[in-house]
RNA sequence: GCCCCCAUCGUCUAGUGGCCUAGGACACCACCCUUUCAAGGUGGCGGCACGGGUUCGAAUCCCGUUGGGGGUGCCA
C-alpha cells in the first residue's frame, strides 16, 4: 500500500463503493475499468471507502472490499494502488467545506422537514423543494438543513463515454448539503473527498448521471475544476431491469465460490460494454489494459449472462496446464480423496467442466466406497433385453483379464467393445450399462483409465453388485 | 409526472458516410470426430426498432415516433 503523493498530473482515478456486505458485479466492473485506465495511463487507482451511512457500516465489510478486489487483480501492493481511504473520517472536511459555501452564500439554511417538503411539493404540483427558504436568512441551528443554492442556467457536463449532456439548472433542486443533525450527505461528502484527493477522472455507474451536474455545481461553488466524467452503463439481468441483490445473482463472492475463475471473470466483465479489437472477446488482461478506452464504451446497458460467463471460464480453465488445472481444482476436492489417483484423470475432466465446482461430482465415483447409483439411468441402461447378459459377459471378460494380470485401460477398451460386437451392439451402447454400475451415472469422463485406476477387485465388485439389484418393475 | 441516457442477430458486441451481400463471440441447430458427456472441427439459423429528412450514397448525420433503461431521499 502506498499512500505517497504522486506528481500532480498523473491522472488519478478513483473507486469509492459502499459496504453492503457483498461485493457487486457491477462494482468489479467499474473498478476494473478505473484500474485498467490507472495503469495504462501511469496513474492511480484511489480505493475510497464510503461508509458515511451508519446503517451499511461494519468493519468486515471493507476486508470483504479488499478481498474482493484483490482477487480479480486489483491489488493493494500495486504502485497503482492507493488507499483504502475512509470517507467517514473525512467528516469535519466535509462540513467545514459546506460551511465555506454559507459563509461565501452558496447555501443557506432551512427548517422545513422532509414531509413539510413533500407536503408543499404536493400542493404546488411541482416535484422537489421549491427553494422556500432560499432568502430567509436563516441562521444554522438544530434540525435545520443546509441547502445548496443552486444557480440559474444550464448545466454542461462533459461526459468521455457520453458526450456532451445538458441539464438545465431549473430542474435541480437546491439539494441538501448537511442534515438537520450536522452530517454531511453523500453529494458533499463525495466532492470534496474527490477535490481533496485531487481525483482527475470520476468513472463510475450511469445511475449516478443525474447527479453529476449538482456535484459540478459543488466543484465549481467549491472553487476547483471537475474533474473528467465519464458515466458507463448499467448491468441488467434478463428483465432489462438493473441487477439487484435481491432478485439477481450479483456477488462477486457467490461467483467465485460456484468455481468461476477470476480471469475469465475479469475478461468476461471487461466485454460487457466494451469489445477488444479483433475476431475474438477471450483476450489476456495485458491486451485489455493497453487497449481500453472510454470513448469505446457502449451507450447502452449490458445483460450480465451467466451463460457466457461460464462460457468463458471453460475456455479459461481449458488453456491452463494439467498441472496448474491440478493445482487450482484441489481446494474443491474433499481432502480425503487421494490426489494421485485424482491427477490421472484430471486431463480427462478438463476438457468437461465449465466450473471447478463441477470437478468433485464428475470424479467422486473414484473415491467413494459405493457411488449412490442413478436409478433412472441403471434402469435405461439395462432396457434392452441385451444389456444384462451383455454385462455378464463383460463381468466373466474382465475377471479374466483380471486373473491374467491385464488390467489396463486399452485392453478394457477392446475386449469390451469385442462383446459388443458379438452382440452386434455398437461400443456407445455396450459400455452403457457398465458405466453406470462403476460411476452409478450415465454420463462422465471416458471409462477405461478410471476403471484401470479403481482397480480389479473394486470394479469387479461393482459391476456384481449392480447385477445383484433387483430387476425394474 | 418531471429530468437524463439509450436503441446493430435471442444475448455481448464490431462498425464513426462508400471497404456492409452488416463481421465476430455466446446460445441454438446440423454434420464430422467419438466408449457416454464434453472438448475440437465444419456448416447453418439470426440483426441495423419505425417514419421522415440531409447526401450522388446512410447501420453510420439531423428530426420525430415507439420502445427500453436510469434518476427523482435529511441513502450512497
Amino acid at each position: 500500500m502506498s499512500n505517497a503523493v504522486p506528481p500532480p498530473e498523473s491522472p488519478r482515478f478513483r473507486f469509492a463503493p459502499s459496504p453492503t456486505g457483498f461485493f457487486h458485479v457491477g462494482g468489479a466492473r467499474t473498478a476494473l475499468y478505473n484500474w485498467a485506465l490507472a495503469r495504462h495511463l501511469g496513474g492511480r487507482f484511489v480505493l475510497r471507502v464510503e461508509d458515511t451511512d451508519e446503517a451499511r457500516n461494519r468493519p468486515e465489510w471493507t476486508q470483504g472490499i479488499l478481498d474482493a478486489l484483490a482477487w480479480i487483480g486489483i491489488s493493494p501492493d500495486d504502485p497503482t494502488f492507493e488507499g483504502p481511504y475512509f470517507q467517514s473520517a473525512n467528516a469535519a472536511e466535509h462540513v467545514a467545506a459546506a460551511e465555506r459555501l454559507y459563509e461565501a452564500g452558496l447555501a443557506y439554511y432551512c427548517d422545513l422537514t422532509g414531509e413539510q417538503v413533500q407536503e408543499r411539493a404536493k400542493a404546488s404540483g411541482t416535484p422537489g423543494y421549491d427553494g422556500y427558504s432560499r432568502d430567509r436568512g436563516l441562521e444554522p441551528g438544530p434540525g435545520r438543513v443546509l441547502r445548496f443554492r443552486v444557480p440559474d442556467g444550464a448545466v454542461i457536463v462533459n461526459d468521455a463515454v457520453r458526450g456532451r449532456v445538458e441539464f438545465d439548472s431549473a430542474n435541480i433542486e437546491d439539494f441538501v448539503l448537511l442534515r438537520g443533525n450536522g452530517t454531511p450527505m453523500f453529494l458533499l461528502a463525495n466532492v470534496v473527498d474527490d477535490l481533496s484527493m485531487r481525483i482527475t477522472h470520476v468513472v463510475r455507474a450511469e445511475e449516478h448521471l443525474p447527479n453529476t451536474p449538482k456535484q459540478q455545481l459543488l466543484w465549481e461553488a467549491l472553487g476547483a475544476r471537475p474533474p473528467q466524467w465519464a458515466h458507463v452503463p448499467v448491468l441488467v439481468n434478463e428483465q432489462r431491469k438493473k441487477l439487484s441483490k435481491r432478485r439477481d445473482k450479483v456477488a462477486l463472492e457467490q461467483y467465485r465460490a460456484d468455481g468461476i475463475v477470476a480471469d475469465a471473470m475479469v475478461n468476461y466483465l471487461m466485454t460487457l460494454g466494451w469489445a477488444p479489437a479483433g475476431d475474438t472477446e477471450i483476450v489476456p488482461w495485458e491486451r485489455i489494459q493497453a487497449e481500453f478506452r472510454l470513448e469505446d464504451v457502449n451507450h447502452s446497458p449490458a445483460f450480465f449472462d451467466v451463460k457466457k460467463l461460464l462460457a468463458f471460464n471453460g475456455e479459461y480453465l481449458r488453456m491452463r496446464s494439467v498441472d496448474e488445472f491440478i493445482a487450482e481444482s484441489d481446494a474443491w476436492l474433499p481432502p480425503e480423496w487421494d490426489r494421485a489417483t485424482y491427477a490421472q484423470v484430471a486431463e480427462l475432466v478438463q476438457t468437461r467442466v465449465p466450473t471447478l465446482a463441477d470437478v468433485a461430482p464428475m470424479v467422486d465415483f473414484l473415491f467413494l466406497d459405493q457411488p449412490e447409483i442413478d436409478e433412472a439411468a441403471w434402469t435405461k441402461a439395462m432396457k434392452p433385453e441385451w444389456a444384462r447378459p451383455l454385462l455378464i459377459d463383460v463381468l466373466d471378460a474382465f475377471g479374466q483379464l483380471a486373473e491374467r494380470g491385464e488390467w489396463n485401460a486399452g485392453v478394457l477398451k477392446t475386449t469390451l467393445e469385442g462383446i459388443g460386437t458379438t452382440y452386434e451392439v455398437k461400443p456407445g451402447k455396450a459400455q452403457a450399462g457398465l458405466r453406470v454400475a462403476i460411476t452409478g451415472r450415465s454420463v462422465g469422463p471416458p471409462l477405461y483409465e478410471p476403471i484401470e485406476l479403481l482397480g480389479a477387485d473394486e470394479s469387479l465388485r461393482r459391476i456384481r453388485a449392480a447385477l445383484e439389484r433387483p430387476e425394474p418393475s
